[in-house]
DNA sequence: CATTGCACTGAACGCCCGTTCAGTTAATTT
DNA sequence: AAATTAACTGAACGGGCGTTCAGTGCAATG
């Protein structure tokens, strides 16, 4: 009969999983070897595939994970009112979930060319549309004239580019907290946008 | 003695370093082998050895090769004026620039990771001399409040990523010329420093 | 025409890769 | 106490890795 106490897949299965996440994001998919993330996990190479059937796996569910979870909390998220009022809300929003998983969106930009073409298929998918969620706040606001807008598709893109590219030098320990920075951030989108 | 004529190392040297930039964009650096290179350019693997003293020079030869480039255009190009003037000669210069090297800018940004870190340093240096050309620029232009700014270091970055971003969807076979793109950019700037 | 030396081959070096699987351990259930 | 089974080990599989190097062929030199 299956155990339920004593077991330690719960406890070991969530390890492989961040282990990779970690790994992945530090030195590339490419560079990781399964006996790398099985010594840091503190088994053999052998146990991770009670937990994954591949490597391959192991990056397709982080980042299908990390793109369920944004969408998710972009559906949960308070982002209503006026398209200016929306685009704020979009914009802080973005900024907070991105910066409290610097390892997961690092990983979700930069190994979408180790994915098979079935796996790069269902992120490119789900990234498209967080991005219309985007753009569609931006063509409200350009209907309306609260926005400025010659290309509200390049417009979406140049405006996630920016806020994502965040993550690439914010530290905790730095000079800002998170807050001023989305601060910061949304005072540049407001302006970008000509509002 | 030397030969001068009929030697083919003019000609292979340089297929090695354009085969291996190609793969490294489109693969990564760690997921690319020498065999693959050497197949790619016609000859053995051993044979690469006549050109680069191992891969990781390899891969920093094409990055230093890349920026100093960029810091050679970069001051050779006509940026002057008053900061409005200069802010736009800069993004003009960045679009044109990065859009004709979509590979050397995708590994640039994709493969630090995978330097030494000496190699890093010295490209790090590389990179935040010409951030600091547009801070400057930024710097310039809120001193004379031609420019409206909360923070010229965040600034800067923020649309270095904004611009840089553009090669990630840019296609020379899509909807906008070259020059468009750089127009609506110019826009989207100009905006965001509030000008 | 003999010599030089460049460009390259092809084999080898030791090592690490992702993945599989028979066997071991120990906690749980009956 | 016996049976069951989840969790894991450790060895093995075939193959690819970066790098080295003695040897080959040939074009240019003297």
């Amino acid at each position: 009969m299956a155990r339920k106490q004593g077991s330690h897949s719960e406890i070991t299965g969530p390890r492989v999983h961040s282990a990779a996440l970690r790994l992945f994001a530090q030195h590339g998919f490419a560079a990781v070897s399964m006996r790398q993330i099985a010594s840091d996990v503190g088994v053999q190479a052998g146990a991770l595939y009670n937990y994954t059937p591949d490597k391959q796996s192991l990056l397709f569910d982080l980042m299908k994970g990390h793109m369920d979870e944004l969408l998710a909390a972009h559906s949960q998220a308070d982002i209503s009112g006026d398209p200016l009022q929306r685009l704020e809300a979009f914009t802080r929003f973005h900024i907070d979930f991105h910066l409290e998983r610097p390892d997961h969106v690092f990983i979700s930009y930069m190994e979408l060319r180790n994915l098979t073409t079935e796996n790069f298929t269902v992120i490119e998918e789900l990234r498209r549309t967080y991005e219309n969620a985007l753009e569609t706040i931006l063509r409200d606001g350009a209907a309306r004239r609260v926005f400025v807008l010659n290309d509200t598709k390049i417009t979406a893109l140049a405006l996630i580019a920016m806020l994502t590219g965040v993550t690439s030098w914010y530290r905790a320990t730095g000079r800002l907290t998170q807050n001023e920075v989305a601060d910061l951030y949304w005072e540049l989108v407001k302006n970008t946008v000509g509002a």
